[in-house]
DNA sequence: TCTGGGGTCCTAGGACCC
DNA sequence: TCTGGGGTCCTAGGACCC
């Protein structure tokens, strides 16, 4: 059996573990720059606020009602998720840790004990340790266990947990399942289905193989097997290395001057090399793009360009030279941009690094400068060294954060500040 | 005024090989 | 009218996830 445990309203959880004061108040985080909402508390759903809505859009109501709105704080929201982790892994030897909120748990041991009573065990003990409410769900399929989980949270009975085992109780709730909720069918397979007359998950389970292979691929197949009962999904334990790795931002204000751009495509390269030593990668090819704001009324343009490397790289100062080059060449003056971003692809351990032979990258010396340049930034803070080139931290483009909470759990000096 | 930021996998089609 | 039979690799685009 295996057990999917979601964290209820994440990070709006954990905004209220370290200020009680909003415990019993609608409270909404908001995306990067501020611009949509991306977590409410069960109050603020009940107000009837979307998933995805503007911030702009929804300022009256924040008024209206006494809406706590926070910035999204990613600091605090990882080190809460990894507390949560940390204690299910207490619950079991093999857990897979899917997001930053959800983890599967293999209780295939504990067949013996009572699973109803073992999942309260779970959620209790991750509320009293970590202050984060959970829900849990448990079946025989990693997908059978999505839609448990659900259930869970929506049904007073069940009231956040519930173990699907006896197959007439799989087969209720699989016709209490819309084809839209279940996990692996987004909108447009959602819509074929409806077409097709096939509206709850027990209708798909009813379909032919191959009718379903042909037109949701094999994935589909994979899922539709998952849900009568047959696992064809692995827990996944250690989590694979990237094959791409992005790091793109809205600016904070609308930039014009290359300038500008040149020093936010220089962090975001640079916080790209960053992620990639920590998984032990060189990249070979390197991505910049631009956009204007697709949402604004005005001229549109979007360009990208990939440059191919001699020898893979992952030190900082390559990334950045790389990516000014790109970005040189991507340019044109007289668009207002919202957007940039850097992607690095082409990934291979950095140990078995092919090196070119017509190439001086002094790769040792960059290895030996990175490492030293980790360690202090590890120690005193992130960028408390950098490439000159990424622009001074008070520049106008950086990201919008106008009500970000103290890093309650990370920042000694922020807890300081925000008591005081 | 103001609309996020990451990822993965699959398929079809083209180019190429013998 | 008829015009082989295998393959591989790459890319773009589409679908999905949080």
């Amino acid at each position: 059996m295996i057990a999917l445990v979601d964290c209820n309203n994440f990070y709006a959880s954990c905004e209220r573990v370290f200020n009680p004061a909003i415990r019993n108040k609608p409270v909404v985080v908001l995306s990067n720059n501020d611009g949509c909402v991306i977590a409410r508390s069960a109050e603020s759903k009940a107000l009837g606020i979307k998933m995805g809505e503007p911030y702009f859009m929804l300022k009256e109501q924040v008024k209206q009602h006494g809406i706590e709105v926070f910035s999204s704080n990613y600091t605090l929201y990882g080190d809460m998720s990894n507390r949560v982790m940390k204690t299910l892994a207490e619950f079991t030897p093999n857990l897979e840790v899917y997001s930053i909120d959800e983890s599967f748990l293999d209780l295939g041991h504990f067949y013996s004990k009572d699973l109803q009573q073992y999942a309260w065990e779970i959620k209790n003990t991750v509320f009293d340790w970590t202050g984060i409410p959970v829900g849990i769900g448990v079946a025989k399929t990693k997908t059978l266990a999505k839609i448990a989980n659900r259930l869970a949270k929506k049904s007073n009975k069940a009231n956040g947990v519930l173990v699907l085992q006896e197959p007439e109780h799989v087969k209720a709730a699989l016709e209490r399942t819309e084809v839209d909720d279940i996990w692996g069918i987004g909108r447009q397979h959602a819509r074929f289905l409806r077409n097709n007359n096939i509206t709850t998950a027990y209708d798909l389970t009813l379909q032919n193989d191959s009718w379903v292979k042909k037109h949701l691929t094999i994935v589909g197949l994979r899922l539709v097997k998952e849900l009568r009962g047959e696992p064809c999904l692995e827990l996944e334990e250690v989590s694979s290395p990237k094959k791409n790795i992005c790091t793109s931002r809205s600016f904070g204000s609308p930039v014009k001057n290359l300038c500008s751009l040149e020093e936010a495509t220089a962090l975001y390269a640079s916080k790209c090399a960053y992620k990639l030593r920590q998984q032990g990668s060189c990249a070979s090819a390197i991505t910049v793009f631009i956009t204007t704001n697709t949402f604004a009324n005005t001229k549109q343009y979007y360009n990208s360009r990939t440059i191919q490397v001699p020898t893979p790289v992952n030190s900082d100062l390559h990334l950045i030279q790389y990516a000014s080059i790109a970005l040189k060449s991507i340019y044109v003056e007289g668009y207002i941009y919202k957007k940039c971003g850097v992607i690095v692809s082409d990934l291979a351990p950095e140990n078995t690094m092919q090196l070119s032979l017509f190439d001086g990258a002094d790769t040792g010396k960059h290895r030996d400068l990175m490492k030293t340049l980790d360690n202090l930034n590890g120690k005193y803070g992130k960028s408390m060294v950098k490439s000159a080139a990424q622009g001074k931290k008070d520049a106008s483009w950086l990201l919008k954060s106008e009500q970000l909470s103290p890093c309650y759990t990370t920042k000694l000096n922020d807890v300081i500040v925000a008591r005081l």
